[in-house]
DNA sequence: ATTCGTAAGGTTGTCAGGCAACTTTGTTCT
DNA sequence: AGAACAAAGTTGCCTGACAACCTTACGAAT
């Protein structure tokens, strides 16, 4: 039954240079094969002894290198049967991020205008009913959220996350989730900027009103331009912010040795 | 210097059922630890015999452990020096995707868009004239490879992640690379449909030069459509695919032994 | 013929020891 | 004091081995 992975050559070019990393290579090499369809989902890929001998490394660096995929979840291993491709393979996006550096807030700001205008504009196309109505009751708990006092960030969030839920793209979802929770810091800041704090919650809800609008209305473009507006001016709020509640290092020479 | 470590006491408890899993309790324990504050940033841990001295294992239990919190971001290791705890903490998104239901390819497609057209705008601006060249050179590579009978997809890949990383924004080529990590397979079918082969190279060649003459040009605007443009007419070509490239079903319970 | 048990072989998890490459520290020489 | 050199420490990688577990095949009993 195994037969068919034993006569898998040596699927291509499996050199490492010698030098370092070993593993990972192999690691990146073997998660290519994968996604590339080499290795079928549930498919048993070869024992770790073959692999050793098939990449010209010992069944340290093979362990190791399968440890990683292991651990991105894009293989499962089980004793005394073999390592196989996981079904649903899982991809993970790694962000290194000095969350309090300005420029990097600023980069990520743009990423996610990037994801949330589109979405917008899906969503436009593709909400049902009760996802509009999931909308409009984020707004409100903005608003409510405000006048208790409170920040409202949270609420915040939870309005571009529906947003994002309408466009019905799980991708979407996924990665709006992902960039505002690293954002959520960035736009407290901007919340607690007590001097224009006013102001700044007044424009934030024309805004809101405006993509709501266009979303209610069916108007993919308008939604799409009305998020790239509020995203851009979200920006422009957040430069306005005390400087000193970010950290200025952009990069730290001393705890950070190459 | 590293005396401070060496009197760190064991601790707390580093019991380990002797059952499974030696290396995911040890490094859980071990994430606790630093997360808990046991290790501040960039604080160098024990060494790996004395961490299997003190929790009971071998050296290869904690080299495992040490490889998870490795990829995790957790810490870092130098050969020579030791493994040290991170300062910049990072954060993953992960994806579970049946990456050969064809639905999913799409609804991803459309991800990538969104982020590439995006990128293709800002490219067009903030481009440095080597970035530039780079991307014309992946242009050629392409050629190159689809002469010499390869399918192109690789240096398709690198071709857009030239004009991501000409975006000048970190976050921009880390999703690129993420997300193309998993179209590959899709191109590579579109790029097998024989039956259409080379019209589909033409077509996309001409997209390709005019997203360059695009972003040559400085002209954000139109870099921005022209890869709107290329990317949904891939999603057209790629529905023009065979449909028994793909799998239909959206789980697929004999190919996923649990 | 089918079912069950058992033995054999294969595979991953863990252990043990060792060497090479590299880094850090300490010492000696100028 | 500064530079060159020696020594010890540490991770990356290799080799070999055994235990726990799974899979398969074969034979015996029903």
């Amino acid at each position: 039954m195994y037969s068919d992975t034993t006569r898998a050559v040596t699927h291509s070019a499996n050199q490492l240079k010698p030098g370092l990393d070993l593993a990972r290579q192999m690691a990146q090499q073997l998660s290519q094969a994968i996604h590339g369809g080499v290795f079928g989902p549930g498919q048993r890929l070869p024992t770790e002894v073959v692999l050793g001998q098939q990449y010209g490394t010992s069944r340290s660096v093979v362990r190791e290198a399968l440890s990683m995929l292991r651990q991105s979840g894009l293989i499962i291993s089980r004793r005394g049967s073999g390592s196989f491709v996981a079904n649903t393979p899982t991809a993970e996006l790694r962000l290194k991020l000095p969350h309090r550096s300005f420029q990097s807030v600023i980069e990520l700001l743009e990423l996610r205008r990037a994801v949330e205008v589109e979405a917008a504009r899906l969503a436009a196309i593709r909400r049902t009913p009760s996802q509009l109505r999931r909308i409009r009751n984020a707004m409100v708990d903005i608003d409510e959220a405000v006048e208790n006092g409170a920040t409202g960030v949270e609420q915040d969030m939870a309005f571009h996350h529906s947003i994002a839920k309408a466009a019905n793209n799980t991708y979407f979802t996924a990665s709006v989730n992902f960039y505002n929770q690293f954002l959520q810091h960035a736009i407290t800041v901007t919340r607690t900027n007590e001097a224009q704090r006013l102001t700044f919650m007044e424009q934030v809800v024309a805004e809101h009103q405006a993509i709501l609008n266009a979303i209610t209305a069916g108007d993919a473009e308008a939604a799409a331009r009305c998020v790239a507006i509020h995203l851009t001016q979200a920006e422009k709020r957040l430069r306005e912010a005390p400087a000193d509640l970010f950290d200025q290092t952009e990069d730290n020479p001393t705890s950070a040795p190459n």
